[in-house]
RNA sequence: CGGGGUGUGGCCUAGUUGGUAAGGCGCGUGCUUUGGGAGCACGAGAUCGUGGGUUCAAGUCCCGCCACCCCGACCA
């Protein structure tokens, strides 16, 4: 690969991918560091991403019949205190609210580390009857948690999300409502960011504190390293009971609801940069990329930028009106740098076609087109390119799906043996589906020993009896292993 | 919390036996330029992380503190 002139700014991805991964989210402007430790500021190339992936679930989240509400960023700490593993589970990454006003609180408030203990208190006046229920919420908000080791989107302090909340009757409308959100992420992971995932379900020592159990999506990185791209949580009637939620049933007996929830976070910003790019930055995919078409006029004399600018201005305004009604996101770069600065400029910044517009296209009636992910390029006549443009858009976001999907089919291996998963492991690295017993000291010496985790029992995985690669007792499925983020 | 390291314009770095801070990138203005990171000229921008100490004199030497980075531990 020739890298002379292309993007030298930035780490090589082969060579030093935390480096690289750095770079692209420094130097693409998505976020900087804050004055404060492990939170982030995210900036406007960033945040245009996070809000289009956001409006997409909203539009899920919605779909499937929740209502957005809101629920204070300060729990008080009786109410965080009431579920026993919850509290257990979040206590060392609480941030506490100890003094205000001036002087010290009578009861210290945490600040929101996940919202159940205070939702769960605050609706039990609401839900009386069988006939409140299912009571469907979500919130888009931020919230804090205090973490060790931070990485800008990956994992921040403080991080902005979305998190459902749901209650029902009966366990079976639970455990569906489990799927239904997870679903929801899956839609917005592969049609939206064209990144394949996995469903599965998390191992006991993997699952939410204070839930029954975990559903998740997992996706791979183009570092072949797993990062759990969102969760879904059946929580039984734990925080109900905890809070005291109870309801009179058809059958005229007081019951305590089911509860689900549900999270999607500015983690996917990351996941979404990490599926994708590559040695010259990001990589988008055309529906969550803020631009999606990027025109480098070129020319030398006066005369030839009033022709080329005359170009543009018609080609801008077919662009208004394309077949499927849907503006295409298009940016004229007028600056005065050099056309091989924006190339540059904008190919780190991960836009899907570059059209460059000079003297001699503007005499041949057409722009040179340029594709991001492979740099092919084509010429193509200007008074087709409204027509094309929008199908060219969805093909290539069809082809960066299929590309990540190849990647991590290629990248996925089945292994029977411990002795294989840690070559595997050392070696190419990968997801590994390996039979697993289904015991948390097995689980426990594979990560201890390894690095790696089980991801999830991923749903299609059939029903295959084998032996636990480390203990040898017969297991009915295989669980996924890989090192994560 | 243990081990190691680093703090000098927005960024990267130089700074000798202590003598009052230098270069590159970037930024501003002007002119020339523009098909893979353009050139020249002029210019703006630094209480050298912080507090103390030694000294006629500290970016430099000594002590304390703080921040950040790496490794380990920890991590719904």
């Amino acid at each position: 690969m020739p890298s002379e002139g292309f993007v030298t700014s930035i780490a090589r991805q082969s060579e030093d991918f935390p480096g690289w991964y750095n770079d692209v989210v420094l130097k693409a402007e998505l976020a900087d560091y804050s004055p404060v430790r492990g939170c982030m500021i995210i900036r406007p190339y960033g945040y245009a991403m996070w809000e289009s992936m956001q409006a997409e679930l909203d539009g899920h989240i919605k779909r499937t019949g929740h209502s957005n509400v809101y629920f204070p960023l300060f729990v008080p700490k009786s109410l965080l205190e009431k579920e026993a593993e919850h509290v257990e589970g979040f206590n060392p990454q609480v941030a506490w609210v100890t003094h205000a006003g001036g002087k010290a609180l009578d009861e210290w408030l945490a600040i929101r580390p996940t919202s159940e203990a205070i939702i769960a208190d605050s609706v039990k006046d609401w839900i009386q009857s069988y006939r409140d229920l299912p009571l469907l919420m979500n919130l888009w908000n931020n919230v804090v948690r205090w973490e060790l080791r931070t990485r800008l989107f990956l994992r921040t302090t403080e991080f902005l999300w979305q998190e459902a909340h749901t209650f029902h009757a009966t366990e079976k409308e639970a455990a569906d409502e489990v799927a239904t959100g997870l679903e929801c992420y899956r839609l917005v992971s592969e049609d939206w960011l064209a990144i394949p995932v996995i469903k599965g379900r998390k191992t006991d020592a993997e699952k939410f504190p204070g839930a029954d159990w975990t559903w998740c999506i997992e996706a791979m990185m183009r570092d072949k390293k797993a990062l759990q791209a969102g969760t879904s949580h059946m929580l039984g009637q734990n925080f109900a009971k905890a809070a005291g939620i109870e309801f009179l049933d058809r059958d005229n007996v007081r019951k305590n609801p089911y509860g689900t929830s549900w999270g999607f976070s500015t983690r996917m910003v990351g996941a979404t940069i990490m599926a994708h790019g590559d040695d010259s930055g990001l990589v988008l995919p055309p529906n969550v990329a803020p631009v999606q078409v990027v025109v480098v006029p070129i020319f030398r004399k006066e005369e030839e930028r009033a022709a080329v600018a005359a170009a543009i201005d018609r080609l801008k305004e077919s662009l208004a009106e394309t077949p499927d009604g849907r503006a295409v996101r298009v940016h004229v770069d007028w600056r005065e740098d050099s056309p091989g600065f924006k190339y540059n400029h904008w190919e780190l910044r991960g836009v899907p076609f570059r059209l460059e517009i000079g003297p001699r296209d503007v005499a041949a009636g057409q722009a040179m087109v340029v594709k991001r992910v492979d740099r092919s390029k084509e010429a193509v006549p200007l008074d087709r390119l409204a027509a094309e443009l929008p199908a060219r858009l969805r093909d290539y976001q069809a082809e960066l799906f299929k590309r990540a999907s190849d990647f991590r089919e290629a990248n996925t291996h089945r292994v029977d043996t411990y002795q294989e998963l840690r070559d595997g492991l050392d070696g190419e690295g990968g997801f590994f589906l390996a039979p697993w017993c289904g015991d948390g000291k097995c689980e426990k010496q594979v990560s201890a020993e390894t690095g790696a985790t089980i991801r999830c029992i991923p749903f299609d995985s059939p029903d295959e009896t084998g032996k636990c690669i480390v203990c040898g007792v017969s297991s009915e499925r295989r669980a996924l292993f890989a090192r994560a983020y």
